[in-house]
DNA sequence: TCAAATGTACGAATATATTCGTATAAACAA
DNA sequence: TTGTTTATACGAATATATTCGTACATTTGA
């Protein structure tokens, strides 16, 4: 069978593997901060959900072994980076959702989101210029 | 620490677990086309993937468990129908995307969506209207 | 100097998701 | 009737994600 993925090695779009829920919550961090070492990154978690320090090398060691950080070992505190596009990164999750959940239809996600979770003034207006220069295209 | 499920489980807003992928797969063809039997579903999920018909089975018996569909076993054959609403579940879905990804900006996601996954003339047009009833509130 | 603090490496426990084989019962068809 | 097809139930293998304990090395500061 031709799979979508199939498709996409022969196009030559190079497959990151998906970051899970947590790699996520570690490149968001890495995506605004820039470089960090663990215990940075670590500290910003901790805000927000209960885990150990180790648990967290653990998870940027393995992003580092799936390709999703690089890392500077020169110095004993190592540094980590993300190696992944945020807009990449985020355009690929989109979409995965726009498939599998919207069945395909961006416009059903677009309404969706703005639904609920309501934008502001602002926002609605820099969507409909934006819409807009799509429109001129 | 208070979490976000605590709060949410004090306000009493009924948490539905996520579903997970395989789950919105079968989702999808329940919303879609009401009640079906394992093997309809089966049959619609082989055209995108290979998988044995007790595997979908499984799957189904154990989004039963979880209270995602509901089964009528008064005959041999049983018949599923999906117990979760697909607003809901979408919005739960586009919302965890909104924080998790998006840093909390409905409009980053829209834009986002709007960008590559390409939408007709059609689409845009509707997006506006939308928006424009948006405004007006 | 040397004990405490801070760091990495790594194995292993736990949790969850996915897949499938086998047993068994019911329906069906020759 | 009896063998084939079509179901469900269920345990178990496999895969992946998450969490943490422990060992060990380096740095730091009293």
């Amino acid at each position: 069978m031709i799979t979508k993925q199939f498709v996409q090695q022969m196009m030559n779009t190079k497959i990151s593997p998906k970051p899970t829920e947590s790699e996520l919550e570690i490149l968001q961090i890495l995506w605004e901060k820039g470089d960090c070492t663990v215990r940075e990154v670590h500290e910003i978690l901790e805000k927000n959900k209960e885990a150990g320090y180790t648990t967290t090398l653990k998870l940027m060691q393995i992003m580092h072994e799936k390709g999703l950080v690089s890392r500077d070992t020169s110095s004993k505190t190592h540094i980590y980076r993300a190696l992944v596009n945020q807009q990449k990164t985020q355009q690929q999750l989109v979409n995965k959702m726009i498939d599998n959940v919207f069945n395909g239809s961006a416009a059903r996600l677009v309404m969706q989101a703005l639904g609920n979770h309501t934008a502001s003034e602002d926002e609605i207006n820099s969507i409909k210029k934006y819409l807009d220069e799509l429109s001129k295209k």
